[in-house]
DNA sequence: CGGCTTAATTAATGTCGTCATTAAAATGGT
DNA sequence: ACCATTTTAATGACGACATTAATTAAGCCG
């Protein structure tokens, strides 16, 4: 169903673009190690490998190993040859971070959203700014940014210029991308926040390896990311994996979306914390924030009867959706992640025999459920990834 | 993340892939169209085309039409090349049929299932007959088959020889595939029935044109195909699509797969009728078999109060189940198929509304919920594509 | 220090698409 | 009836690339 032409040229970038993946996604490798992985012949990987390495992209770093024979020259990707920005647009800040070409942190900074203060503007400030100060602060220069990449908690329409819907800030068709282009003219792009944990976890995480795993998202709100054939699934509009907003209890709890009974109304973090405080009927629940009260319902869960209750329907409702993404995508692995997903770690097993009473027997056996490894940056850090996805896709030949 | 090696012969391989394809699904075409179509070059076109000429996949038809210059020939692939046959392993029937290239049915047989001697090794046997009758009737020789798809109305786990799980047919593990190729060395391709309907549908009907597109088989049971960037995307075990047995209703009524509140629990063929049932206090419905109960269900929406609101409630779910699927596929098309989905065609904007009241409002604007356009032989049909997509793919070079 | 092994480079060969040019085939004006 | 015009198809020179085979480089081992 591919009709893109091929021409002469297209196979080398293909193979460039194919060897310089491989060596930054499971580098440092020698040239011998990329001949194997890739079927190439030896002269066709000195010769693309050369290249890379006249560009920068590439750097010899010592000799490998050797019981006999010329040693291998192994193969790393340039640390410094580029940098990279990615900015977490979450619920409650905004989170800028700076990476080399290894993603190691050369720096960072964070800027709190007020709760309802989230006009548009006053985060695409945050964003120039941050992206100002990271720079300033390791003493790097603008020209060495290959790209900025920003997750978003929201539905973000990929285009010219990206837009943003997000109901956790109040967002409705907003032109971020546009109101960030207008104060750089570094390269920008956009996604989804769970699609970029989704990527983070894929690169480096949890997912390494799968071909098709899922990546739930279980913040404030709930959202998901499926990688299929080891890319991102966008569909159409690039909304899919709105997994919130799938209906399992249909005309249940009603739903900030307006519909009812979806996931997000039972298990998103909002929705735990409210279906606790109807348990203690209507008592509030201790804590400043959202963390600190999910916090606290998981400590009273030691003693208290009502607590427990509430985090293994939390987990039972959690599987039953689990169930339907394994059904559904048929992943080899489902990984949780985000904020609430992490303070309800303890309730795995729970899910987990969810799931398995919800999923069809087949798919189930085949797929695990885990938690995600990167912690809760994995967002910025998956953001940073988009412009290296696009540098390799290209392979390392800048727009 | 593709990391296969390309080569120059390579080139030649995707362009004779890319232009056949072209042919095949959109052809009669001028090798002036393919250039405009692919971006090759003329020389580049006649090269390819003159190759898949003499090889006899592809003929020149009659001159295009001309104002003036050297009229272009037409091109289609030549419809006697080769033969497929295409076999719908339903839950009630096996059919066999036997298509040219241009998918002309040249003939066809059919085998009713006892409703419960749906033995694997009976079900081989059928198909195997039906091979040897379409053949016999049309007189066409084994040599001139291309392949045998077989869709199947049950998981099937694509492997060296596929394995095929179907609760309605009882079968668990069952070697399908292994059963029919001891009785033919014909190449065999086996694959879920709603993934072959959504093939179908995709290339010759609903679906034409679509590079996202969910279709939604419902019968006696309830299944789907998802096509994603134009390829039916089929998980880590193939099993990806079971969309039947995902929880609508969280803790509601018992499904034969032995989970509660399954979508198929609502509005399989089965389902509904059973719900009608206990709508009228346990009076039986009237028919023979499912397909004729359901008729009676819908004939007596004109009067009953009862059978409508049970034909409303099932339109509300099935709504509910097709706004999940829009919100995690985000398709540009939703097809429903199958025979209830057929027979309920006229709950088609009760399901439209459904869905528009539980799915998100951005990716349900940006999908069309229709019926399928192929009807009920289209099992059949997307399972003789198969042998056919492997032609496409390969761009002609058989095996 | 020579024999052996493995890595990397160079040389020769062949595949393939592009560009530019030429041949072929139809229409329409004069 | 004939030639200019237009459009399609076929040819040939050229360049980009990967492949195989042969060579050179660089280390270990006894």
């Amino acid at each position: 169903m591919e009709l893109v032409r091929a021409t002469n040229r297209s196979v080398r970038l293909r193979n460039r673009s194919a060897l310089l993946s491989r060596i930054f996604l499971d580098g440092p490798l020698t040239r011998q190690d990329l001949v194997r992985g890739t079927g190439l012949s030896q002269p066709a990987v000195s010769n693309v490998v050369g290249d890379l390495i006249d560009e920068g992209l590439v750097m010899e770093a010592g000799a490998a190993e050797s019981d006999g024979g010329r040693p291998s020259m192994m193969l790393r990707v340039a640390p410094r040859h580029a940098v990279v920005i990615g900015v977490d647009v979450g619920e409650t800040r905004v989170r800028v971070e700076l990476f080399d070409l290894t993603m190691t942190v050369l720096g960072s900074v964070e800027y709190p959203l007020e709760h309802n203060g989230t006009e548009p503007a006053t985060v695409a400030g945050h964003v120039l700014a941050g992206i100002d100060r990271v720079l300033a602060d390791s003493g790097i220069a603008r020209s060495e940014v290959l790209g900025v990449g920003i997750g978003v908690s929201g539905v973000v329409e990929q285009g010219a210029h990206a837009i943003v819907d997000a109901q956790t800030l109040g967002w409705h068709r907003v032109p971020l991308q546009q109101l960030v282009a207008e104060g750089t003219d570094l390269p920008l792009h956009l996604d989804n926040g769970a699609k970029t944990l989704g990527q983070a976890e894929m690169w480096f995480g949890a997912g390494r390896g799968a071909r098709h795993a899922v990546f739930a998202l279980v913040g404030s709100g709930v959202g998901a990311a499926v990688v299929t054939n080891g890319v991102t699934y966008r569909g159409a509009s690039s909304s899919a994996g709105e997994w919130g907003h799938t209906t399992l209890v249909y005309g249940g709890r009603p739903c900030r979306c307006g519909a009812r009974g979806c996931l997000e109304a039972y298990v998103g973090a909002e929705a735990v914390i409210d279906r606790y405080r109807e348990a203690r009927r209507g008592r509030p629940v201790p804590g400043e924030d959202e963390e600190s009260q999910l916090g606290a319902l998981v400590a009273a869960a030691e003693k208290s009867e009502t607590a427990r209750r509430v985090l293994d329907e939390t987990a039972d409702y959690l599987g039953a959706g689990v169930a339907n993404l394994i059904n559904l995508f048929n992943p080899e692995r489902v990984v949780l992640g985000g904020w609430a997903a992490m303070a309800l770690g303890g309730l795995l097993p729970a899910i987990r025999v969810a799931a398995g009473r919800q999923a069809l027997r087949a798919p189930y056996a085949q797929t695990t459920i885990e938690l995600g490894r990167l912690g809760v940056d994995a967002v910025a850090l998956g953001a940073a990834t988009l412009p290296i996805a696009r540098l390799l896709a290209t392979g390392g030949i800048r727009r």
